[in-house]
RNA sequence: GGCCCGUUAGUUCAGUUGGUUAGAACGCUAGCCUGUCACGCUAGAGGUCGUGAGUUCGAGUCUCAUACGGGUCG
């Protein structure tokens, strides 16, 4: 990397205003091949090249969506890298003119695959759609997503669910570091092939330890030096105390390169996004907004509501009176109620819209108090009130 | 009118030769979900077994009567 594929810009803001907040979190520009996005961002989650819920990359554009991220794991097994490479690579594919990041398959295969056998190489696993025998290392990773053409590609890692013996984190630790540098030399090679989809892939390394402040140090050390195109923490909300998790984001954060963004990967709740931007963290992302969505769980600015319940069967008031989608703009509770109520897949469709709008305006409310250093008081106001069940 | 079948949770139904606190599914009520196998997962409420007698230590189960529903034969 290295060859200014990316910047980030850090953005002057006023000097916080607070006292008891660690830091006043950043403000920042990141400019990629296919778009800028303002930080701190959410990255909006459509694992198999589309969001669940009958959400499309064109209502994305009115959610105020900067980025969207795309699952390696899942479009290798269906329809297949070679596919989407054919059809122009994954932007193209779904129609998402704007920055898009893959993860690397990582997570899915230590989170799906129970059968599964790790060499020095990579892992040896099992589909979880046809049981196929599969082999992804740092290289196939790499290669899958050079195929697919992402804005920003992830380094592939082990995610070892907390909390975990030491001395195999460790073991773990060091292995996804040699992974690391084998996906440094092989998206090097890969960008510099003619007929590359897109030359300009960044790469993202990911930082692990599980909740071991000394592993966590070690490895964030180490990875620097790689001068990658930004930094993930990974391996948080895998089972680990939100206490944990919290302390883990405080002592890596500090250890990672000013100038280059910092990623929290799969977080997380509204609460966990603000206190996390508050320690330094730039990007997001998550299921949650849309997955609870599904299931009935939108958020509002007063705190969580589950549509479903029957106290909203006659409620004239839309799901947020504070909220400015369309959604919130045209329906009442009681019509959502209904609609999860018969199941309509409507339903989930205005549900998980209003969740992503919302999850996208929470980011936007959080650039503007940091810009105005009043990031203390927002976590004040609502660090803990987001998360709550109303 | 004669004969046969049925009646068990809001609904559709299980329930063994009579044996602890009568089950399931759906529905209902609520909770959960953190780099998405997932319109999913977990829990809770809800039944004097149509009614009334009888046999029995003990009846949703056996006997009789009766009400209601369905079938069938004059």
């Amino acid at each position: 990397m290295n060859r200014g594929i990316m910047k980030f810009n850090l953005i002057k803001t006023e000097k916080s205003k607070q006292k008891n907040i660690q830091s006043s979190g950043r403000l920042g520009e990141l400019h990629t091949v296919h778009g800028v996005v303002k930080t701190p961002a959410f990255m909006n989650v459509g694992t198999s090249a589309a969001i669940k819920g009958g959400v499309s990359s064109h209502d994305l554009c009115d959610l105020k969506c900067q980025i969207a991220l795309c699952n390696t794991y899942h479009l290798h097994l269906r329809p297949g890298d070679d596919v989407i490479r054919t059809m122009g690579g994954i932007r193209e594919f779904m129609g998402w003119n704007a920055p898009l990041l893959t993860d690397s398959g990582g997570f899915q295969i230590f989170s799906l695959s129970s059968l599964r056998h790790i060499t020095e190489e990579g892992v040896h696993f099992s589909s979880h759609i046809d049981g196929d025998k599969i082999f992804i290392g740092p290289k196939e990773s790499m290669k899958i997503q050079s195929n697919l053409a992402s804005t920003i590609a992830m380094a592939f890692d082990e995610c070892i669910a907390n909390p975990a013996d030491y001395e195999y984190v460790k073991i773990s630790c060091d292995r996804t570091f040699r992974w690391l540098i084998s996906c440094k030399e092989e998206m090097e090679r890969l960008n510099s092939l003619s007929d590359v989809l897109n030359r300009d892939q960044a790469l993202f390394g990911i930082n692990q330890g599980g909740i071991h402040e000394d592993l966590r140090i070690k490895h964030m050390e180490k990875i620097t030096k790689l001068d990658l195109d930004g930094y993930a923490i990974g391996g948080l909300s895998v089972g680990e105390s939100m206490e944990d998790m919290y302390r883990i984001v405080g002592t890596v954060a500090p250890c990672m390169p000013e100038n280059k963004p910092r990623y929290l990967m799969g977080v997380g709740k509204p609460g966990n996004i603000i206190k996390s931007v508050a320690l330094g963290i730039d990007l997001f992302d998550c299921v949650i907004p849309s997955r609870n969505a599904r299931h009935g769980h939108l958020f509002t600015w007063d705190g969580a509501i589950n549509i479903n319940n029957a106290k909203y069967i006659t409620d004239e008031t839309p799901i947020d009176l504070c909220c400015g989608c369309f959604v919130c703009e045209k329906y009442t509770r009681s019509y959502m109620r209904h609609l999860f109520n018969s199941k309509e897949a409507l339903g989930m469709r205005l549900a998980v819209l209003h969740n992503l709008y919302f999850y996208n305006d929470l980011m936007e409310k959080i650039r503007a108090a940091i810009s105005e250093g009043t990031l203390g008081d927002f976590v004040e106001q609502y660090g803990e009130k987001l998360d709550r069940r109303i």
